[in-house]
DNA sequence: GTCTATATGAAGATAGAC
DNA sequence: GTCTATCTTCATATAGAC
C-alpha cells in the first residue's frame, strides 16, 4: 500500500501538540469532510476517510474517538462558520430597501453554495439520530441569521423606516420566501446552481414583496 | 431463529400472484418503510428487514431486485399518496380568503407530519446518490403542488378576487412562507410537534400576509 | 502519534432444497 | 415463493511495535 513517508513526530511545541500532528489533523478534517458531503455519514468509511487524508486508520482514530464525533464536530463547525458569513454591517441604519437587498442577495446565495446545501443535507439526514447535531446546527445557523433579521426590523421600526409588527414573524416570512424558489430543487438535485443574476432578480423580487406589506411609506 | 410457521404457497389466483405471496409482499413494504424513516437507508439492513417483515432475506430478494429500488419504489409511492392529499375542491370559485385559508392548514399539517417529515430527511438525504427519486419526489410532491395552487391563483385572477403578477412566483412565496416557522426545527427534531391551534395561526398570518400583497380590494 | 496487522462481526446478495 | 445456509466483502475498532 502506497503512502507518504513519515518523518518521526517532531519536538513537542507550545501548544502541546507537534506541528507534524496539527497538519494530520488538518488532512483528517477536510477528508473526512469531502467524503461526508459526497457519501453521507454512514456510507463513509474510517477506511476510506483515512486513505483519502494518506494516514493509517489508527491515526483517524488518534485524533477522533469515534466516526459519530468526527462528523458531528467537522459538521457543526463549518455550519457555524458559513452562517457566521451573512454580511449585516449597517443594516441597521440603511435604507430598508438597501438593507434587505443586500441581506438577502447574501443569504439566497449562503444557502445555494454547494458546501451549505451539502451540510444542510449532512443534518437533516442525521438530526433524528443526532439530536444534538440538529440543536447546533439550527441554533448556531438559521436560528442565528433569523434572529439577526429580526433585529436589523426592529430597529427599521424604532426609525419609522418600517411598520412590522412581529420582527420574528416576519423575518421568517422573509426568509421563507427567499428558500421558495430554488432551494429544495437545488437541494435535491433537480436543478442546477442558478447564475448569479436569477438569484439577485429572485431577491429582488422577495424584497419588493416584503415593503409591500411591511413598508411604511405606502 | 423464530419465525412463524410457513404453510406452502396457496395456488396461484386469477392475478398470477397468490393470495400468500400478497400478504408477504405488504409486510415487507411495510416493514421496509418503517425501518428507513427509523435508521435511514444505509443504516437500514436488509436482515432486518427481513427479520421485521418475519420473513427470509432471501423472500425479500424475491419482491425486490435490491436495497436500492426497495427504498426508491417505497419512498417515491408514500410521497406521491401524501402530497396528493391536498384538499382543492372548490378552491378557484371561493373566496380567496376562504381558498388560501384551507389550502394553508391542510399543507402545514401535511409538511408537519412524522411520515411526511421522514419522507422529506430520506429523500434529502438520498437524492445525491439518486438523483431520481429527488426527480420523482419533487415532481410528484412540492412541484405539483405549487402548481396547483398557482392554477388557483390564476382562476382567482380571471374572477377578479386577487391581483397577482406572475403566479407561480406568488405561489411559491405562499408556500416558502408557510415553511417558515415550524417546518425547519421539526425536521431537525429542536420542537417537537406544534399543537393545531399554533398552526393554524401561522396559516391565517401567512394568508393575511399573502393577502396584503396580492388581494385586490384594498 | 503513527504505523501494520488483525480481531470481530455484519453487511449485501445468492445457492439449492422444498 | 419461500426457506436455511453460506459466500464474499468490508465495516468499526484495537493491539502492539516504533
Amino acid at each position: 500500500m502506497l503512502h507518504s513517508h513519515n518523518d518521526p513526530p517532531a519536538a513537542v511545541e507550545a501548544g502541546g501538540l507537534s506541528r507534524y500532528s496539527e497538519q494530520k489533523r488538518r488532512q483528517i478534517l477536510q477528508a473526512a469532510f469531502r467524503l461526508f458531503l459526497r457519501h453521507g455519514f454512514e456510507a463513509t468509511t474510517m477506511d476510506a476517510i483515512a486513505r483519502e487524508a494518506d494516514v493509517s486508520k489508527a491515526t483517524v482514530y488518534a485524533h477522533a474517538k469515534n466516526k459519530q464525533e468526527l462528523f458531528a464536530g467537522i459538521v457543526a463547525g463549518r455550519a457555524a462558520l458559513i452562517y457566521g458569513s451573512v454580511e449585516l454591517q449597517g443594516a441597521e441604519s440603511a435604507a430598508p430597501e438597501d438593507a434587505l437587498s443586500r441581506f438577502a442577495r447574501h443569504f439566497i446565495q449562503l444557502i445555494l453554495s454547494p458546501e451549505a446545501q451539502g451540510i444542510y443535507r449532512l443534518v437533516v439526514a442525521e438530526a433524528p439520530r443526532n439530536p444534538e447535531l440538529g440543536r447546533i446546527f439550527f441554533e448556531q445557523g438559521p436560528r442565528a441569521v433569523t434572529q439577526r433579521l429580526a433585529a436589523i426590523l426592529e430597529a427599521q421600526v424604532r426609525t419609522g423606516h418600517l411598520n412590522v409588527d412581529d420582527p420574528l414573524a416576519a423575518a421568517q416570512e422573509f426568509l421563507g420566501m427567499l428558500h421558495g424558489k430554488f432551494h429544495l430543487p437545488c437541494v435535491l438535485g433537480v436543478a442546477g446552481q442558478p447564475p448569479v443574476e436569477e438569484l439577485e432578480r429572485a431577491a429582488e423580487r422577495v424584497v419588493r414583496t416584503f415593503l409591500k406589506v411591511y413598508g411604511s411609506m405606502r
